[in-house]
DNA sequence: TCTTGACCTTCCAGTCACTGGAACCTCTAT
DNA sequence: ATAGAGGTTCCAGTGACTGGAAGGTCAAGA
């Protein structure tokens, strides 16, 4: 399997592939040609990345989530704790969008959007931290 | 004022500020020695972008919103559709990590997180699409 | 006066995870 | 034979800083 059909399997770009066989990622063979060639193996590999990457996890921690995944005898802990500290992470960067939200919604709203200059946005901007709790 | 005082009363870090000054967002007076010196206008600038970069504005956004915030005769309406562009990022964003964080507690929450290799994490990654609504 | 240490300066390189583009090679169909 | 769609490598750029090296400047104390 040739690397754009990769790309259409795994739904990655051909260009993100390339990049993670750079940084080692995944290991295709290669034809005759110069070809990278996808066996089944890269392929599960590339799926598991493009989904991990989905649920935001950085590269780093899709190297070691791959290693375990391959590792048949992981503990199951090792998974968890990464999971589990990436899970914090994403809730702590939910909470400092919810404040900037509140924040600007506020702004936006006491706004009249029309052509004078006076404009409660940039008073706000001008006065106001965003919260965070 | 020197850099550091700047800074302090901004929050910002020093090497933030002189970067600012690189991309033409503030532009301090030069002191006989070289060092570079704040006055209140400067103050009020980095103030405003500190704030406006906490509402997670793109450093772009936050040249123009300076442009209009210093311009006595704009519009509110430039502004506000600047804030309502940005609102809508933020709530996209807010949604995507929404999504993440609920799949992922999920498999958080039926790992085991013990020394066996059976992790539901791995392989939710393995089966699972991050879901948007 | 000399020295110490805290400032300040510039400039270059690195971060993260790609992405765009140039220059060139290979395969398939007409 | 040629056109076009694939493939290859390599280099540079993105955003918004951040770290670090190498060196100039200043105020205080011995």
């Amino acid at each position: 399997m040739n690397i754009s059909d990769a790309a259409t399997q795994t739904g990655l770009p051909a260009k993100t592939i390339r990049y993670y066989e750079d940084i080692r990622l995944v290991t295709p063979t290669r034809n005759t040609n110069g070809y990278r060639v996808f066996g089944e193996t890269e392929l599960h590999k590339l799926t598991f990345l493009a989904r991990a990457r989905a649920l935001g996890f950085s590269i780093e921690d899709c190297r070691t989530l791959l290693a375990l995944y391959e590792d048949q005898s992981r503990a199951s802990a090792d998974v968890k704790r990464i999971a589990r500290t990436h899970l914090d992470e994403i809730e702590a960067k939910i909470a400092d969008l919810i404040a900037m939200r509140d924040t600007l919604s506020h702004l936006v709203q006491a706004c009249a959007g029309d052509d004078r200059p006076d404009c409660p946005i940039l008073k706000g901007i001008e006065a106001t931290s965003v919260r965070k709790d």
